[in-house]
DNA sequence: CCGATATTTCATTTATTTCTGAAATAAAGG
DNA sequence: CCTTTATTTCAGAAATAAATGAAATATCGG
């Protein structure tokens, strides 16, 4: 699931293998595990912490570096939504400001129609931010809690009628 | 932004001609505008069509082709999230699944421990999966409102204490 | 300091994805 | 039918991304 979503395949395994097993791993485990070279590994825990993925832990007795991730599934839920949003959207919203505030040269029918769509995307774009931050700002019980509270809300609203 | 989330780059140039332009473009626009081969805005209007992003219409006394999206913000956020949890989401939860079905052969600590994270991977991801359903059978004025009210609502939800 | 072990860097190779152009197919209008 | 125009298919080329291995760097224990 992880290259379909932009994520790399060694990057995606490492921290599936970090989370399913629960405990610290150090490099040479996951070359054993993954049969994959030692330097991809280095490379791949290094893209993980960077995510905030990855915590470097010390066993005593061991001088190799030993990795860990959270294995509280909500909090992960809350680290990748805030990540995406501060690397990709907000960028792409930076770009989408920019357009919005300039003002079109010309004052046809169809240049005001596209002014009129990007000013919606815009719009959209930042309420989603907004609901992403807000997001990012609860404890994971509380993020649970969001869950459930929108799956009950959702039967109270109006069904889409069609398909 | 698409294709950090996996997705080609001319697939979505053109969703976001479609999308921005907001009239009936057909084969002959895009390969212009775009700047691409003819038979990559075909794969790629394929592409769009199999998501439900790109409509055929027939423009009166032109024989050509030409298409159109959706201009709802809120509709396009629906079919994306349903489409992804079709094409992606739901395999994996059906290989999770098969997984937690079968009891483990060891019984050690270890063991029982992956146990444990797999089956709260796969309530955590059968949570989300109803969500999207959810999201997925409302109109999108009521998935605006859902919007608004969770930002509404998570103002009131305990905040988390650090960071 | 020194040797041993652990880790990182990065140029090159390998694998994967995307794009193109030529040929095939389809469809419309005489 | 036949010609013209539109569209699709797909093998190979080009571009991009990922992985490797060798060398460099860092760190520990003595």
């Amino acid at each position: 699931m992880g290259t379909r979503w932009g994520i790399n395949r060694t990057v995606a395994q490492i921290h599936a293998l970090l989370f399913i097993s629960g405990r610290p791993l150090n490099a040479d485990d996951l070359v054993t595990d993954l049969g994959v070279a030692r330097s991809n590994v280095s490379m791949s825990l290094k893209e993980l912490a960077g995510w905030g993925l990855a915590t470097l832990v010390h066993l005593p007795g061991d001088r190799r570096d030993h990795f860990t991730t959270t294995g509280d599934v909500w909090e992960l839920t809350r680290i990748l939504i805030a990540e995406r949003k501060r690397r990709e959207f907000d960028p792409t919203l930076q770009v989408l400001a920019g357009l919005v505030a300039t003002p079109p040269e010309q004052t046809d029918a169809d240049t005001r129609e596209v002014q009129r769509r990007l000013k919606e995307l815009h719009q959209f774009m930042t309420t989603t931010a907004n609901l992403m931050d807000q997001l990012r700002s609860m404890s994971p019980g509380a993020l649970a809690g969001l869950v459930g509270a929108a799956g009950t809300l959702s039967v109270l609203l109006p069904k889409k009628s069609s398909s």
